[in-house]
DNA sequence: CTGAAAGCGCTTACAG
DNA sequence: CTGAAAGCGCTTACAG
């Protein structure tokens, strides 16, 4: 048992003041005329005694936590649920809010647990964020949709509750862009065989922006597991070729395949990026600068989307939602290029 | 706002019984003779109204809050400190305790920050863990001392609080041991240049198991820095030599480095593991699957190492706490080989 | 505008 | 053994 902390009346005790005064002028409650000096008398009471208020009592009065839960899918296998958190958390701090963390087991069946959401619910959280990973939609329990709530990595198939996802499409189309802006003609890309959101993204990006510069991709997509092995085969079949037909840029689904790519390139007696050149994506710590050379690639926004969703749902709990605008289609948010040393001009 | 929710008077008028009654056959209170009947009648109202105590009713009585805070220094940055979370919240949910994370900035003056232990405080948590990341030793702030607590990465100054940190030193002599039952004999060492606890206790590992194995180790230890540049660098040194004084097995210090090994290997025309055996540590996802052969490693016990804090902490808590034993000196958690295919007997 | 008092939803001595 | 009542530390109508 902790020894008894010192509370708002022995405060208004020192002060020589009611507690409903300490409280407005703690509090900074408005329209309170209560002199200067008297706000400086309590203020120097609270500062000398050392005076916390309790959250726990404040809680049971407004009815509210100050505190919001984050589930999180597999948050250990995830390699940047620790990003995500992060941006949620610095976020939460600014906002005066604390963060109780919970982790959820990966739901194939596109259902969040209500489990999780339940255990939070009892804790009077005043917000629920839940990142899922893998998944194009969901279908969040009842539970969540009561309280305020976001999403992350995910759509709400009913539509009620907004999302942040990262613009897969748009990254894998600027990296397209990028290439043909150094002269890039013939750009492979390396798609994966995991049918999962992302794949679909990248590849609808890479086509689409292929198409707009003009360029053809016939025998330029070679599909492949999403691992460094896969990578290394489709690299293999895609860059052994005669010079005059071999693509002068992979451009690999994730940093993964690259790195398969790179061996695949180095044993074709090929060098990057003068040969040829490599873009990967995820950005997935150590890889890209623990590659020789370093691996150009598109960091996932997770951080961003952390924060994001921790902002949103700040504004949902203070009351300003505007909640169906955002809930109706998942908030895009940017894929940024991340430069290595491995794109180069096409050698002439 | 959130509805009026089911509260304990409820249950009580749905049973027909006192609050009282409610509180003592929910909460399991022993010598409570109430009838099989009435319980089951209670906890059925219970049931069938959705009732769920409310935690910060609750806390508030009886100054506790069933919820512990974990600070991690740079979760950011710290590749594994997902699983250190996992670890401590999949303990914390066994043991009914809710957990809140803040994130801290690595503190390079050896001491960690009383503002998140305040933070914390304030939300009166029932106790901390303090998660650091690179430190021998840390001086915790004395809100820190004053409420059960439990240090991860470092021990404390003071030794007043336990502490839990992955045994560096059996690892490396365990890599070594294997090694050398496999029969190989110049066993090289590629040490981190980075002054932190884990280069030595990697360094004093491999010094101590190969002195105890009878295996000369002059000429067989090149520092470079803890990338992969400097592995690359490092292993090329000690490498490019005549076969017959060459190593037949590289240790690395980290798996970084021993990514750098690997291409110093490709480069000098040798094989893994044919002509060398590589070992890493750190089991630092994705490097070691993602090389090829697949990189054998020794991973950190961080998930341990989290539940392990927890429990310890949640004992003290409980009271039935021997504080005083555990921290006099830091636990020590293996590090167990993780099995890849750069591992062979050296060939004749 | 200020202060006395009620009340948030629980737990727990205490009297019956 | 059971129930009425006090009280945890706050906030906030409400009366003055």
């Amino acid at each position: 048992m902790p020894a008894r902390t010192v509370g708002i009346k022995d405060v208004a005790a020192a002060a020589g003041v009611s507690v409903t005064t300490v409280s407005h002028v703690l509090n900074d409650v408005p329209h309170t005329r209560t002199s200067e000096e008297t706000k400086e008398r309590i203020r120097t009471a609270a500062e000398a005694l050392g005076y916390r208020p309790n959250r726990l009592a404040r809680g049971l009065r407004t009815r509210t936590s100050e505190m919001v839960g984050l589930v999180t899918e597999e948050i250990a296998t995830t390699p940047y649920a620790g990003q995500i958190i992060l941006g949620a958390q610095e976020a939460a701090t600014s906002r005066n809010l604390a963060l109780a963390i919970i982790n959820a087991s990966l739901n194939r069946e596109l259902e969040v647990g209500p489990e999780e959401i339940r255990s939070l619910l009892e804790r009077h959280v005043d917000g629920i964020i839940y990142a899922t990973v893998f998944h194009d939609e969901v279908v969040p329990p009842a539970e969540m949709r009561k309280s305020p709530s976001v999403l992350i990595g995910a759509r709400d198939a009913t539509g009620e509750i907004p999302s942040v996802v990262p613009d897969e499409r748009a990254g894998a189309a600027s990296v397209v862009d990028m290439l043909a802006g150094r002269g890039h003609r013939r750009i492979a890309f390396l798609a994966s065989s995991v049918d999962v959101p992302a794949t679909r993204g990248r590849a609808v990006g890479y086509a689409e922006a292929m198409a707009s510069a003009g360029l053809d991709t016939s025998g330029l997509i070679v599909e492949g597991d999403s691992e460094a092995g896969g990578g290394y085969a489709a690299a293999l079949a895609v860059l052994n070729r005669p010079k005059d037909v071999r693509p002068t840029a992979v451009f690999c689904y994730n940093d993964r395949m690259a790195m398969g790519a790179y061996r695949a390139v180095a044993e074709l007696g090929l060098r990057i990026p003068d040969d040829v050149s490599i873009v990967g994506f995820d950005d997935q710590a150590p890889l890209p600068r623990s590659l020789f050379p370093a691996l150009t690639t598109v960091a996932l926004p997770h951080y961003d989307m952390g924060a994001w969703a921790l902002n949103t749902l700040a504004d949902q709990i203070a009351g300003h939602a505007e909640n169906r605008l955002l809930a109706s289609h998942p908030t895009l948010l940017a894929c940024p290029i991340v430069a290595g040393d491995s794109v180069s001009a096409p050698r002439a």
